[in-house]
RNA sequence: GCGGGUGUAGCUCAAUGGCAGAGCUCCAGCCUUCCAAGCUGGUGGUGAGGGUUCGAUUCCCUUCACCCGCUCCA
């Protein structure tokens, strides 16, 4: 199977269109087309009618320690500039970047460091990326600059101790990491992985905000109102899909990785004890969810990080992660992350940010000896009314693209077969596979033929199903081509109505994947559809 | 960000420094009683900007987008 039938096939049937196209396009933006709208639509009813409205919270669900449960929310895109400070997103995606003009490499400024060296009556500043063999890396810039051999070493005059460049004023005496000539490095220029904006009608660094690059943090500050206003006990799960905003350096891959993108995101508040049970269930929770929607288990796989992977404060953190057919064997791409996150983001929320290369989580200090970013200062901690006892909760996150989720359904639908034709000849058949809850129209009702009153009962038939379900009418051409077309619109079931709906009033249901018809009664249509697409 | 490739109709692909063509699709009509049938007719295109030229889709430059590899990123 290759990408290109796919991305062809949605952009022939109307899946997803390039954003701006007739302007050419703009990297990284993508949108929905009419069947595209619907099938994402269908995702995000799915996720939030599986984890939150059909959530049941009277009983223990297999592999839960216990019943909990399930709210929503709906947060702005735009927050307050402090959120993104105290959850570490300002400084992990507003970095300072210097270009090399020499090597078209980019570096981040805080991570480069050198040192001055004197050799042959010349003095330079040599550099390197940061790290454990930074000084050889720079004995061996050195070395390459001034000519000199690795006997001739000891002719190295080193002169103070290694410095960041951010410690540099000017530039015109400085070595890039991988440069051979002087002087080759811009000046630091500001480089934002979070879109900004600015809030009133006048632009000022004071009104500066962001579009949010995740929406999780929403939940963590509105964990309290939660709280309060459904007088919930913990264990208790707050929910919330929206657009988030990322400006990634590369986006690729259709819409693997785009610029604005939705988000399914899950915060699981729960006492410590209990943390890493309840993050062992949504693990598995989880993954079933994609398993009960049609992605099979070859092209879905949970890949656990390694402990070293994780920050120090996470007990586990695994990506669900799906054979997208535009990466290479045995590559995957994440679809969605379950990860443990501790009391790391309630406390950066009253505390201020916290260090999250502290052993025991403590507040980063900025340079004057004072927190860095300041928190809230609300008590964020909850109270257990029946043992008394108050605690910071812990936080599993299932954190789900649901663009993602929708690319990983269509290429996972993506099917060609075999079928024979009206004089035996077996035809390649191209068909969209979706599960009937995904798919974006669930019928189709056709008059067999345009003639004998066929067209006026079909019609009836298509407005009273359309009360009930996205269905669609198409009396054009042969039978077989309205047939066709709807496999690759993955429309699951299409009802003919024929010469012996005239005499007893049934009509056939015709299986997409078996290609199978049985008889059924007009009446019956809205209640067998009903019950096919449950299953 | 770097290197390479690509950009012609809705799709797949031709051609050319001088009228841009085919198949499929799509639309209309006829015909048609179950899986892309047939007949007739029709719609529709050189990613964008600039330059060279009498004339550019073709040559040159810039730009945008997509694909591959690297880099980056979760």
């Amino acid at each position: 199977m290759n990408m290109d039938s796919i991305v062809s096939l949605c952009k022939r049937r109307g899946f997803l269109f390039q954003s701006s196209e007739i302007y050419g396009g703009l990297q990284g933006f993508w949108d929905y087309g009419p069947l595209g709208v619907e099938l994402k639509r269908n995702v995000k009813e799915a996720w939030w009618s599986d984890m939150v409205n059909g959530h049941d919270d009277m009983s223990t669900l297999s592999g839960a320690p216990s019943p909990y449960s399930m709210e929503g929310l709906d947060c702005t895109i735009i927050m307050h500039p402090q959120v993104w400070k105290c959850s570490g997103h300002y400084d992990l995606f507003h970095d300072h970047m210097v270009d090399c003009r020499e090597t078209k490499k980019r570096y981040r400024y805080d991570q480069i460091n050198g040192r001055w060296v004197e050799a042959k009556g010349r003095t330079i500043f040599v550099t390197a990326p940061a790290g454990e063999d930074e000084q050889e890396h720079l004995t061996k810039q050195a070395l390459k600059f001034f000519k000199l051999r690795n006997k001739h070493i000891d002719d190295l005059k080193w002169e103070g101790p290694v410095v960041c460049l951010t410690t540099l004023e000017n530039f015109d005496e400085v070595l890039g990491p991988d440069a051979k000539s002087l002087g080759s490095l811009t000046e630091p220029r500001e480089f934002n992985l979070m879109f900004k904006t600015f809030v009133g009608a006048l632009s000022g660094e004071e009104g500066a905000a962001f579009l949010r690059p995740e929406t999780a943090q929403g939940i963590f500050v509105n964990f309290k109102n939660v709280l309060d206003s459904t007088r919930h006990r913990l264990p208790l799960g707050i929910a919330q899909i929206g657009k988030s905003f990322r400006n990634e350096i590369t986006p690729r891959n259709f819409t693997f990785r785009s610029r604005e993108f939705e988000q399914m995101e899950i915060e699981f508040f729960c006492h410590p004890d209990q943390s890493q049970d309840w993050y062992r269930y949504w693990r598995d929770r989880r993954l079933k969810w994609y398993h009960d929607l049609g992605i099979s288990g070859d092209n879905l796989i949970m890949r656990e990080h390694h402990q070293n992977e994780l920050a120090h404060y996470s007990v586990g953190t695994a990506d669900i992660e799906y054979a997208f057919p535009f990466m290479s064997e045995g590559e995957y791409g994440e679809l969605e992350g379950v990860s443990h996150r501790g009391d790391f983001d309630l406390r950066s929320h009253m505390e201020g940010k916290l260090d999250e290369k502290s052993t025991d989580l403590a507040l980063q200090l900025g340079a004057d000896g004072k927190p860095k970013w300041k928190g809230s200062g609300k008590d964020l901690s909850y109270r257990d009314d029946l043992t008394n006892e108050k605690y910071v909760p812990h936080v599993i996150e299932p954190s789900a693209g649901a663009d993602r989720a929708a690319l990983a359904f269509l290429c996972e639908a993506y099917t060609e077969d075999e079928q024979p034709d009206e004089k035996g000849k077996m035809q390649t058949r191209t068909v969209m596979k979706l599960h009937p809850r995904l798919a974006p129209i669930k019928a189709a009702i056709f008059p067999l033929v345009k003639k004998d009153g066929m067209p006026e009962i079909a019609k009836e038939v298509y407005l009273d199903l359309k009360k009930h379900f996205k269905v669609f009418y198409d009396e054009k051409g042969a039978v077989g081509r309205r047939y066709r077309r709807q496999d690759e619109a993955g429309t699951p079931y299409c009802i003919t109505v024929d010469g012996q709906t005239l005499e007893d009033q049934t009509v056939t249901i015709r299986d997409r994947d078996s290609l199978e018809q049985t008889r059924i009664k007009i009446d019956e249509c809205e209640s067998v559809i009903r019950n096919r697409i449950r299953q």
